[in-house]
RNA sequence: GCGCCCGUAGCUCAACCGGAUAGAGCAGCGGUCUUCUAAACCGCAGGUUGCAGGUUCGAGUCCUGCCGGGCGCGCCA
C-alpha cells in the first residue's frame, strides 16, 4: 500500500520539477482517526525544497495523484499540509480475506529471509537458581527470539556460561564444605552473614539450601570415600572440581527446568572455555597488538580503549596471567560473527551498560562489522517486600526465584510482567501484592478476548451458522468492523516494529488496542440471531480477530484459552 | 567527580527514526447483564510531559545547563 502511495506522490510530483534525488515519502498511521488511515507529511519535508508554501504543494499533490479507488477512497489535505490517506472498504475486505487464509501464518513476514540472527540470554553462570532479575532477562530474550523468527529470520537460542572462574571454584568449596559436614557431624561451625556452615566454608560461599542438597547427593553418590582418598583438608584445589561439577550440573538442570516452566528452550550452550582452547583469545591480544591497540603495562596487557573515547585503558589479561572477562567477551562476540550470524543480539542487565562498548570497539578494531550486534539493556528489577526493597545476592540467597514468583502469580503473568514494559525502565514489583496485582493484569484482558471469541463461535456452530465458509465480507460496514479490520491488518506491521527495534512491549500494548477494538465490535455488533449472511461476515471477522490474538499471543509466549 | 538510563494524570505505564487536540489501565464518581462470557462496556473527572533555555514550519521526543531517582566507574564477572 505505501509503495503504491508513493510511487504516485512521485509521480505527482513530476510537473513541479519533481523531488529531489533519493527522497522518498513517510507515511505513518495518524494517532487521531479523524485525519484518516495513513497520512504523509511529504508536503512538509519538500517546502524548502520547491520553495513553496507546503499547503500548496500539498494541494497539488492531492489533486494530481493518480489514486486506484478500490484502494483508496479519499485524499485530503489537512493541517500545515499534511497529505491524509483514506482506505477504500474494498481494500480492507480483500486484506480480511487474506488474514483468514493466512491463519496462523499471519504476521509473518520475510524481511529477514535467508539470514541468520543469534540471541544471547539468560548467561548465568550456573551458581544458584534463577532469580526474578533472570526472568526479565529469559522473557526478553526469548520474545526477541520469537519475533525475529516472525519477521524471517533463522533464529538460535543461545546460553552463555563460565565455568571456570573464580565463583564457580567458590561454588564447589561451598558444596565441599557441606559434604564435610554429612561425613563428620561432629565438625566444627562458625557463622557466615549470620549463617551457620561447616568451618571449611569459604567466607565468600553461597549459603542458599540448595547447596546442602548438593553435597547431600554427593555424599550419596560417594559415600564419605572422598574424604577416605585424603583430601578432607579441603586445601587441595584440585579436588574441589568433583563438587563443581556436581553443582554444575545439578544447577543447570534446575534451570532448564525453570526456562522449561517459561516455554524457552535454549539451541545452545556456549562454553567460554571454548576460547581459551582454541587459543582464540590469544590471537585477539596479538592482532590488536598488532595495531598497537594493546600494550605491556605492570606486567599486564592492557586494551587502548583510550582510543575509542574512554578516560582510561582497561585490563584485558592480569599480571597473573588470567584474562579479565572483556578479552572472552570480544572473542566471544567474534567468534559469533564468524559462525555467520547476520543479526546479533544481546541482552544484559542496566550493570552491563558501561562495559559492552569496549567490546564493540574491539569487535571493530579486528575488522569486523559491529553493527551486526544490537545490545537490548533492561533496568533491573526491584522486589519490594512489606514495603522495604529486598537486596539480591545470589550469593547471600536473600533473593526471590524466578520459580517462587510463576508459583504465586502463574506462568502466563509473569511473562507478561517483563514483557508489557519498555525494557529501559525501571520494574518495581511488590511481592505482597503480587496476587492481587496479577489478577488486575491486563493479560488476562487478552486472554478474555480470545477466551470470549472462542465461545462465540463454539455457540455459533450450536445454532448452525457457518463458521469456516466464505461469507461475503463486504457487508462489514459498521463503524465498529471498519476500525477492527483496519487494526487486524496492522499485525504484521507490529511485529516487524517490534522485532526491528527490539522493543517486545510494542507487540503487547498493540495487542491490548486490538482487545479494545474487538470490545467495541462486540458491544455494537451482534453476531448470533443477525441476518444469516450478516451473521456469517461477523463471523468471520470475530474469527480472524481471534487469529491475531491467538498468533500475538503465541509470540509473546502466552497461553491462549478456549475459555475461563 | 565522570559515563549511561529514567523523570508524562493520585498510582503503574503508552505515545510507531520530530507531526495535528499527549493516550490507556488502576484508584475515584455515575451508568449498563430476561439476548453471543460483566475478567467486559459506556460516561465524568484528572496534565505547565521535573525546571530553564536552544534548534524549526512544528518538540514529551533532538541539543545545552540545572534538579531528582537508578546503574556503572577493580589487574571482579
Amino acid at each position: 500500500m505505501q509503495d503504491t502511495l508513493s510511487r504516485q506522490l512521485l509521480a505527482a510530483l513530476e510537473d513541479l520539477g519533481g523531488a529531489p534525488e533519493g527522497f522518498t515519502p513517510e507515511f505513518e498511521v495518524p494517532a487521531n482517526a479523524d485525519h484518516g488511515d495513513l497520512s504523509t507529511n511529504a508536503a512538509l519535508q519538500l517546502a524548502r525544497h520547491f520553495r513553496r508554501a507546503p499547503r500548496h504543494i500539498a494541494e497539488h499533490i492531492a489533486e494530481h495523484m493518480d489514486v486506484d479507488a478500490n484502494l483508496v477512497s479519499g485524499v485530503e489535505v489537512a493541517g500545515a499540509g499534511f497529505i491524509n490517506f483514506r482506505f477504500a472498504d474494498s481494500w480492507l475486505h480483500a486484506g480480511l480475506g487474506h488474514l483468514l487464509a493466512r491463519g496462523e501464518a499471519f504476521g509473518r513476514t520475510g524481511h529477514g529471509h535467508g539470514q541468520r540472527a543469534l540471541v544471547e540470554f539468560v548467561s548465568a553462570n550456573p551458581t544458584g537458581p534463577l532469580t526474578v532479575g533472570h526472568g526479565r532477562n529469559a522473557v526478553l530474550g526469548d520474545t526477541v527470539a520469537t519475533l525475529l523468527e516472525w519477521t524471517g529470520f533463522d533464529v538460535t537460542r543461545e546460553y552463555y556460561f563460565n565455568d571456570a572462574g573464580r565463583q564457580m571454584r567458590v561454588l564447589g568449596e561451598s558444596v565441599r564444605a557441606r559434604y564435610e559436614a554429612l561425613v563428620r557431624p561432629d565438625m566444627p561451625t562458625k557463622s557466615v552473614d549470620g549463617v551457620i556452615v561447616p568451618e571449611s566454608f569459604p567466607d565468600d560461599g553461597y549459603l542458599g539450601d540448595y547447596i546442602a542438597d548438593i553435597a547431600a547427593s554427593v555424599f550419596e553418590e560417594f559415600g564419605a570415600s572422598l574424604l577416605d582418598a585424603g583430601v578432607a583438608d579441603g586445601r587441595d584445589l584440585a579436588d574441589v572440581d568433583i563438587y563443581k561439577k556436581a553443582a554444575e550440573k545439578a544447577i543447570f538442570a534446575e534451570i532448564e527446568a525453570t526456562l522449561k516452566r517459561l516455554g524457552i528452550r535454549m539451541d545452545s550452550y556456549f562454553n567460554e572455555r571454548t576460547l581459551y582452547d582454541s587459543n582464540a583469545i590469544w590471537d585477539i591480544v596479538e592482532a590488536l597488538r598488532e595495531k598497537d591497540l594493546a600494550y605491556d603495562k605492570d606486567g599486564a596487557v592492557w586494551f587502548r580503549t583510550t582510543a575509542f573515547g574512554k578516560e582510561q585503558d582497561t585490563v584485558l589479561v592480569k599480571s597473573s596471567g588470567e584474562p579479565t572477562y572483556r578479552l572472552p567477551d570480544i572473542g566471544y562476540h567474534v567468534n559469533k560473527i564468524e559462525r555467520g550470524f547476520d543479526r546479533i543480539v544481546d541482552i544484559f542487565g542496566a550493570d552491563h551498560i558501561a562495559t559492552f562498548p569496549d567490546v564493540l570497539s574491539g569487535v571493530e578494531a579486528l575488522g569486523h562489522d559491529a553493527s551486526r550486534i544490537s545490545v537490548l539493556i533492561y533496568q533491573f528489577v526491584t522486589l519490594v517486600r512489606s514495603g522495604e526493597p529486598v537486596k539480591m545476592s545470589t550469593r547471600k540467597a536473600t533473593y526471590v526465584t524466578l520459580d517462587e514468583l510463576m508459583d504465586e502469580v502463574g506462568e502466563d503473568v509473569t511473562r507478561f510482567f517483563f514483557l508489557m514494559r519498555s525494557a529501559n525502565t525501571h520494574l518495581e514489583f511488590d511481592l505482597d501484592l503480587a496476587r492481587e496485582a496479577s489478577e488486575k493484569n491486563p493479560v488476562f484482558y487478552l486472554q478474555y478476548a480470545h477466551a470470549r471469541i472462542a465461545s462465540i463461535l463454539r455457540k455459533a456452530e450450536e445454532t448452525g451458522l457457518q463458521t469456516n465458509g466464505d461469507g461475503d465480507l463486504s457487508l462489514l460496514k459498521h463503524p465498529a468492523e471498519i476500525a477492527l479490520i483496519k487494526q487486524l491488518l496492522g499485525f504484521p506491521e507490529a511485529i516487524h516494529m517490534a522485532a526491528e527495534l527490539t522493543e517486545p512491549q510494542k507487540l503487547a500494548t498493540w495487542l491490548r488496542e486490538t482487545a479494545t477494538s474487538f470490545s467495541k465490535f462486540y458491544g455494537e455488533c451482534r453476531i448470533i440471531g443477525q441476518e444469516e449472511t450478516l451473521a456469517t461476515a461477523r463471523l468471520q471477522l470475530a474469527a480472524a480477530t481471534r487469529i491475531v490474538l491467538k498468533n500475538g499471543l503465541t509470540v509473546l509466549g502466552i497461553s491462549a484459552p478456549e475459555s475461563m
